[in-house]
DNA sequence: ACTTGTGAATTAATTCACAGCT
DNA sequence: AGCTGTGAATTAATTCACAAGT
């Protein structure tokens, strides 16, 4: 694909790695910090930090979107802001359903973050007759016989599912039946979707037994102590930071 | 690091890739599955459907860990769940911590796929001293003041942290300083530790705007209809199934 | 002098495709 | 005949290192 791309343009060339656009939250994120301490500009070198990546990750990561920086100078934060603001969709209003008013959905449901970005919390929907009416958050519960019409009603194309495992697949045919064509899995379950819906999956068990991997690789090591040519430095793994290739995640699920 | 490995016993190379480690907590997942059905046998093919990756990628990841299938029959499930099992070290117990008990840290602790891998929640911790006494699933809450003394006395080298993003470093730092190795966050903060420690992150909020890229993407592309030479199947990015490559996630919080 | 932006090099991950064993 | 295991090819991501711009 780098090599035969089709001619484009050349100002822009569409299609962002997805390394990338993974790392674009959290540019924006540090960003937003600076841009709340009043800060005008920042170097590749300062932000890279503050996010926790290196700086040539960084400058490549947005080389992708564009020249906004200034040779000798840096970036200006609020430009920058918003330019990643756009690149993401987040100019836009995304109104989202959560599926699944647990312990988890709730969490979810007053999570602050949620409506400072784009994000706006469309309805809580829980399977349970005795949870309707009650607020979560400050939002009424409705029940799942009402997930059609509020998606439709709503507009809403993101839909976070909670429920336990065993409900999830279910949901997720309604959701995507509804219109639904991007959604966040908490559930610890595989999702079937059909082609041109993004699923991404947040699964608390699976990052619990990598770091369990890693965990018992140290205490292996501890005893190893290679006789051997020792490589000092470098070879062990870059640990911390970087959370590696992949793109996995755990999902949680009350009860 | 292909190239110049330094000769090792054949049977095993150590290190296996990243990518690798993540998915293996997805085959175990599908593995025990099966063998909750009782399945004796299963081959490449049909697990990776159950895992939702394809069967080459998986075939390429067990040959890391070992030679444990049989040609013409597939893989015998209970010893596939055992050497998984082994490899990611849930043979043994792993005491876990969680810091912050709100909404979210109550969800985790009420999470019943906890206990049933290695996973042993040590103890709950928050900083409220209104909190201290109070059961969480079944667990009384501890003050922050005992921190540093359960995680000795336990040995507890796994933290999670659901604390608000303000206080996560602060704990970060403790739970490191008390012997803590492995972190789990889910506050939306980049935790800074010393080289040795593993942090993974779960992130709600950039999930989302994961999600929120790709969705505008989508909705970009119903105008766009490209005129030209249009490349029709291939063309497309393999979207549903498969998170793509990094391991970001998406950091959730109370309040 | 300083910092971005980016080709080129390197390293990692995925996919292909088939030899080798049951 | 069927399915694993794996070299080889391909594609993606990262890092290097420096030319180019302010």
């Amino acid at each position: 694909m780098a090599t035969g791309r089709t001619h484009r343009p050349a100002t822009r060339s569409r299609g962002i790695p997805e390394a990338t656009v993974a790392r674009l939250p959290l540019y924006l994120r540090a960003l937003t910090a600076l841009s709340e301490r009043s800060v005008p500009t920042v170097s590749s070198e300062e932000l890279a930090a503050a996010a926790g990546v290196n700086s040539a990750k960084l400058r490549k990561d947005f080389s992708y979107l564009g020249s906004y920086g200034t040779r000798g100078v840096g970036y200006d934060v609020e430009y920058l802001v918003y330019q990643i603001s756009r690149e993401l969709g987040l100019t836009q209003d995304w109104p989202v359903v959560i599926v699944g008013i647990g312990n988890l959905g709730a969490a979810l449901a007053n999570y602050g973050g949620f409506a400072s970005r784009g994000f706006r919390v469309a309805a809580l929907i829980d399977a349970d007759p005795g949870m309707a009416g009650k607020p979560v958050a400050g939002i009424p519960v409705q029940h799942t016989d009402e997930l059609e019409k509020i998606i439709q009603d709503d507009g809403v194309s993101i839909g976070v599912i909670a429920t336990p495992a065993g409900a999830a697949q279910q949901v997720c045919d309604r959701l995507v039946a509804a219109g639904v064509t991007s959604i966040l899995n908490f559930a610890p379950t595989v999702l079937n979707v059909p082609e041109g819906v993004d699923v991404r999956k947040v699964d608390l068990s699976i990052e619990l037994q990598i770091l369990a991997f890693h965990e018992q690789r140290k205490a292996g090591e501890e005893a190893a102590a290679d006789p051997g040519v020792a490589p000092p430095a470098v070879a062990r793994k870059q640990h911390s930071t970087d959370q590696g290739p992949d793109g996995d995640v755990p999902a949680v699920m009350p009860a």
